[in-house]
DNA sequence: TATGGATAAGACCGATCGTTCTATAAGAGA
DNA sequence: TCTCTTATAGAACGATCGGTCTTATCCATA
């Protein structure tokens, strides 16, 4: 067993998980099975093995690699300066074009991982609610900034607006992975810009007046 | 192969989908095997599968066993005189209500199906796909009739209301499914008021002010 | 050029999958 | 009581699962 893994390995692991990744989006990390990856790699299985100590290591992996592909498409980029109700509108309307996109054949990775591994304890479902937590996380903090600045009332409660964007980009996923309807991730925008507005301030209408976008 | 099933085979069918469908909001439609469905049910895998001729039909039969669980818990009770606003009031708060209760073991059981089906064609997918529309559409139906009504103004998009509604409700299943929060229930009851209440209007809102449930 | 560790292949394990076949209980009608 | 249908059991099938073990092929360095 390699206690440090040399570069041709290195390269054949991401070979490895990019194929893992596209079968995980579609078939779930469940289906995602070590003999198909194997076929799909056109490695032989005990050979496609040796990279992961287990399958659990290998889904973890997985995870991981997928939560690298969303920060590079998402949150890369929106580094900068910007906070508050600007900095969380362009993080939803990243996000919602990112799975929009289609980064992945299946969807959402991390919706589909959700609901897979939500009744099965373990390292892997530990990852997946780490992540996704920490990205609502994210999306209430950048509201509660905006609140803090005057751009959301006083009253506004920052869970609730997370929650609300975050369930619309959920649900278009949803919408076009099962209905085939595109036209999803337009009502999601727009319903993230209704949701907004609504607890916007007069200021805080000000910034969103510069934005496309909003019903 | 009976052409008409007689009553002892009826009662067996009914136990083992009840089994079936506790099994299947936990592991999924994949996860729901046939070796495990006999166990848990006391019969031989044989027996058990005389009556399903394959595992596709044992699956047809337990996505409208929960389908029928759905109609009795939400939509029973429902079919007064009551329409528009009031009526998708109701339907949505009930709608909360029964995935809150945890119906299901393994929540929302259409929300864990589609996810699963979404990349697997065939006629599993299919009802699954027919049956998620309809609820959509009855959804987007009250909101239609709500807007004939003048209870919501008259450029509302029906469809955004449905589609937001439809949201909060998958949003608080993955939340407490996946990371525990059972107060996603509130959230997404006060979510669905402020939808409803930014779209009604000055008539409208004397419906919704005799209600609870809204921020 | 010889050697040694890294990288992969190939055969194989027990378990479980969906499914089929055959045989056996149980119940109703003659 | 005999018979025929129905309801269930049991054994076995080929396939595939995650995982292990042994063997072969690289490639870098000495």
């Amino acid at each position: 067993m390699p206690a440090a893994p040399q570069a041709k390995a290195k390269q054949t692991r991401r070979e490895i998980l990019a194929h893992a990744l596209d079968l995980a989006s579609v078939e779930g990390l469940g289906g995602l099975t070590i003999g198909r990856l194997a076929t799909a790699t056109n490695l032989s299985k005990s050979g496609l093995f040796a990279h992961f100590g287990s399958k659990e290591d290998l889904q973890l992996a997985v995870v991981e690699a997928a939560r690298e592909v969303f920060v590079r498409k998402v949150l890369d980029g929106h580094e900068d300066g910007t906070a508050g109700l600007s900095r969380l509108l362009h993080l939803s309307l990243a996000w919602t074009n990112y799975v929009a996109e289609g980064a992945f054949r299946g969807g959402c990775f991390f919706a589909a991982a959700s609901s897979e591994v939500d009744d099965r304890p373990g390292r892997v479902r530990d990852l997946v609610v780490r992540l996704t937590g920490q990205w609502l996380a994210q999306l209430e903090f950048h509201a509660e900034e905006a609140i803090d600045q005057g751009q959301f009332v006083p009253d506004c409660d920052a869970a609730l607006v997370a929650f609300e964007i975050h369930a619309f980009v959920q649900e278009a996923n949803w919408a076009f992975q099962l209905h085939g309807r595109s036209e999803a991730f337009d009502l999601a925008r727009r319903a993230i810009g209704r949701a907004i507005r609504s607890v916007a301030t007069a200021s805080g209408r000000v910034l969103l007046g510069a934005e496309r976008f909003l019903a």
